[in-house]
DNA sequence: ACAAAAGTGTTAGCCATACACCCATGG
DNA sequence: CCATGGGTGTATGGCTAACACTTTTGT
């Protein structure tokens, strides 16, 4: 939607093509260097951040329409992306009333007001996914309707709209939940990647500190990862060794599951 | 909905109390004595059996319509009920036609048609929510539209409507993995209770044998049970001691998570 | 030579696992 | 006294956790 006519139309026909009362609700989790940030946006006129969003198209499957937010915003494709609840208990999500004046807001770009026998005034229940993705990779496509967008600190997180603080909180639990039983990774560093930038990710991550010592020779037990026998230039230290994934190991993992046990 | 006039209320106004778009499926698993059942239902004129399930009122949290709608079915309030995924992939959830069809055999009761437009017509999501429950506790409310309901064994699941076999499977997996990080069994054992009995139903719910001796360890060690002086008698055997849970530890390991580590 | 970062090995304690015999009860 | 089911303790191995000094590299 890039277009006043394209959102006046989505404003009026979006429920032709899109499901009503249901949207999906995206935490894009960037990590990069000892940081792990969330991608927020702020819709036009709105003091409020929000998290990224969508709405799921009736010829679509919800995986696909994930995907498709995910891509629309990031520019990135096959990410790990993974659904974690659907939210529908908060008041925010109860009153219609709140939710149009948002709208309302939002839409005043355009000219237009949403009345109550809008399909957007509808009461909206929310799909979470979380994904995970480095993001230096990635470049946020300008969108008609948003202002700004921000990289923000998982531990400086502002109010949001609506009961997006917590989608977060339990988008973080869950992610750090499922890290010590699935390996994550693979989307976030390169091919080839030292030890100390995979620690700092599980360290990042799981806001914990691991022993170094321990921490190699866990994923090593596991498989999950093996030494190559080149070394990384990084500036005046000593070089540290590369390592890979071992893809079979770890898709298996992520599969089965592989208790990391620290 | 017990009469004619309801159903057909339903039917032709029921997207004015309901969310369209989205159900509710809900996975009652059943334990009593080394079985693990799942309730059944059979919609009238059908062949093929389905999940109980329901709709989200208009002015309920979703929270509160998984509650009602388990509890118009079991009659059972304050059961162990967990959200666990939504499900909008399945080809058979895309295909607006074949609902429309299921639905109008089972409509075909009070002698109405779903047309194309009806709302029951629409391309439907849903949230699957489980329940564990003492199976000899529910008396099953006979439903208008409900022909009859069953209580099948996890491992014997017929062909059902829709996606519902997948519904299923995904609720045991997650089932059993939240089962090995939460206590569970305040709802399905007596207050006092043998050894022998919550030894069964974890062996049963998690589909495998625990040594005896090693398993009272870990709960004692945890916390989570107390051993009481009372023995209880069972007939031409030794008398078992009865246990209570330890409230305290119990609740505080569901939220915080106890890893059971078997 | 110094600062910064990476590499490396051992030990102790805990916990999971495996395992078999005796006891109580009612018929 | 017999059949059935319940109660109980120990030993082993593996894994987690704790811990500090040396090596490399560039300036």
């Amino acid at each position: 939607m890039n277009t006043t006519h394209e959102v006046l139309d989505f404003v009026h026909d979006g429920h032709k093509r899109y499901l009503p009362h249901l949207s999906i609700d995206c935490v894009i989790f960037g990590y990069h260097q000892h940081q792990l940030k969330i991608l927020l946006i702020r819709y036009h006129a709105h003091t409020k951040w929000s998290l990224p969003g969508g709405f799921i198209a009736r010829d679509e499957t919800l995986t696909q329409a994930a995907s498709r937010i995910l891509a629309e915003k990031t520019q990135l494709n096959d990410l790990f992306l993974r659904q974690f609840h659907t939210f529908g208990d908060s008041p925010t999500r109860l009153n219609e009333l709140g939710a149009r004046q948002v709208h309302n807001i939002t839409y005043s770009k355009v000219g237009v007001t949403i009345d109550q026998n809008n399909w957007l005034a509808d009461r909206t229940l929310s799909i979470g996914y979380y994904a995970l993705v480095d993001y230096l990779d990635v470049v946020v496509k300008p969108e008609f309707l948003v202002d700004e967008y921000c990289w923000r600190d998982v531990n400086d997180i502002p109010p949001l709209l609506f009961d997006h603080n917590e989608i977060i909180e339990t988008a973080l639990l869950t992610l750090r939940s499922q890290m010590y039983q699935q390996p994550i990774g693979y989307n976030l560093l390169p091919d080839k990647f030292t030890l100390p930038e995979i620690h700092a990710l599980y360290e990042t991550i799981l806001g914990r500190q691991f022993d170094r010592r321990n921490f190699r020779k866990k994923l090593l037990t596991l498989g999950l990862i093996r030494q190559l026998a080149e070394q990384k230039k990084i500036g005046p230290h000593r070089s540290p060794f590369l390592y890979e994934f071992d893809s079979d190991t770890y898709h298996r993992s992520l599969e089965e599951g592989a208790v990391l046990g620290f």
